[in-house]
DNA sequence: GGCCCACTGTGTCCTAGATTGCAGAACTCT
DNA sequence: AGAGTTCTGCAATCTAGGACACAGTGGGCC
């Protein structure tokens, strides 16, 4: 039921119903959907997990506070200087939550899918907060305002047991990616990655094999590596036909593999 | 108020009133503390911030339903063999909750002081959990079974509340610790580390400098790292007169220089 | 159809930190 | 007080992965 995806500063990548087509990385799909949806009457909330229990109502009246809202690719989203003011719920696109060092690198905290609730760190009343949102591809995104969300969801107590859930989630996939990054190789890490991005990913009803969208840079953003690092291990993994390569996008091959390359220590 | 500890599978760190005397780490504290405390009659809760919200009728009767047990240095309170049947309060003592890979190597999650609470997954519902608890000296922890946190606990709205913050706090921290693992060379993290396990520790009334009560090897395994690179940043940071050090203990001597080198990327 | 740019594949250093192996010092226990 | 255990301090070596530096190449865009 509850996706276990990657996704930490959201939690359930529930996909929205009518949000990924068939077509699977069709060229141009980008241009056509986003915009065509923008204008679309239909909820942001239907598809989301989090707002289930909500009464049709409640549901309603929530929607037409929630305006949507376009970025465009790497627009951000919220910010250190835009701090978190609004529950926000991806629509469509894809959306990149993460964190800069002193430096400049960044690790990327969660790449999430259409569906997804963020910045719900607002809900627990946590004010400091440093992470970026970033628009990967044209996104819409609809928010909710702190009032909005405080009158219609603090209110309902079977909402705070949600969001309970929803955070012991990403506590317990938090902990397992820093033991992960603490103690293992790149090329578990890698493996391991790769699995959990591919069972949060949309889906293709015609092939069993399933494809991450992503390029190796933004992986590499992911496993806390350089690109070239990931680069070399993806190299590995596909001569060992583990995975199947493509520009921006990554085919997993032979699953049960990668879990048993995920665990292996060198 | 709340404590921004590195505990991450409990969160409220919120000393117990009487569970440390002034006496900072007197040798031979241990054999008399935890025995003599666990016939007393006071309850287990009172100091925990979890349960303030409850009536002081509740807090009786769940006081009654929570027997407290000792758990001798190195015993297990919980495990893989043996998954979290119910929620943990730390009266006295000090618990290490760590994740195991397959090489043997650990990670240690968190390190709990009295007052904290922990295996709160249960409360959020989360089967699978592969954290370990461990003692690390003679400690007595009062448990609550999973029936009774059902009936006392759930019901109450504010409860679900207060457990969401500690939850969203844990996330937060979680964070920052991956991207510090991520980011950070290992001078850096010990510093950042350093600095939260400070502020986490019980504190003498009579000293301004605030002692951290771990081996090298306890904090390479909440670092990450090895024993050995662990003790050599120690002594870097000796030299720099940023801590000063003891067997078993390290004395923070200039908090704003570690909190400078907690920064620094090289 | 062609241009250009965002992805990708390598290849060569080079350093942070793991590994190994001891040795002395500080506690604890009896 | 003595013995055994735990902690800490080095030092020598090894290596995964970072930092640079290019060189192809596929594909979107004009």
């Amino acid at each position: 039921m509850t996706t276990p995806g990657l996704n930490a500063a959201c939690s359930t990548t529930i996909m929205s119903a009518a949000s990924k087509p068939t077509t699977l990385w069709a060229p141009h799909e980008r241009e056509k959907e986003p915009l065509a949806e923008t204008g679309e009457p239909f909820s942001c909330l239907y598809a989301v997990e989090l707002f289930a229990d909500l009464t049709a109502e409640d549901m309603d009246t929530l929607d037409r506070m929630a305006p949507p809202r376009l970025f465009h690719s790497g627009e951000l989203i919220f910010s250190q200087s835009q701090p978190i003011k609004a529950l926000f719920i991806l629509k469509a696109g894809r959306i990149r939550i993460f964190r800069v060092a002193e430096d400049g690198k960044t690790l990327t905290i969660a790449i999430l899918e259409p569906g997804a609730v963020f910045g719900e760190m607002l809900l627990v009343g946590l004010q400091m907060y440093d992470n970026y949102a970033e628009a990967l591809e044209t996104s819409t995104v609809c928010q909710l305002s702190a009032a909005d969300v405080e009158n219609h969801f603090l209110s309902n107590p079977k909402m705070a047991v949600k969001i309970s859930r929803l955070l012991g989630e990403q506590v317990a996939r938090l902990e397992e990616r820093l033991t992960d990054m603490a103690l293992r190789p790149l090329s578990a890490r890698t493996a391991a990655t790769l699995l959990t991005l591919a069972d949060a990913a949309p889906r293709s009803r015609f092939t069993h094999s399933v494809a991450v969208k992503l390029t190796h840079e933004q992986l590499a953003g992911l496993l806390g590596a350089t690109r070239e690092a990931t680069s070399k291990t993806m190299s590995d993994f596909a001569a060992k036909k583990l995975i199947k390569q493509g520009r921006g996008r990554i085919i997993i091959e032979d699953a049960v593999g990668l879990r048993r390359t995920s665990r292996t220590t060198f």
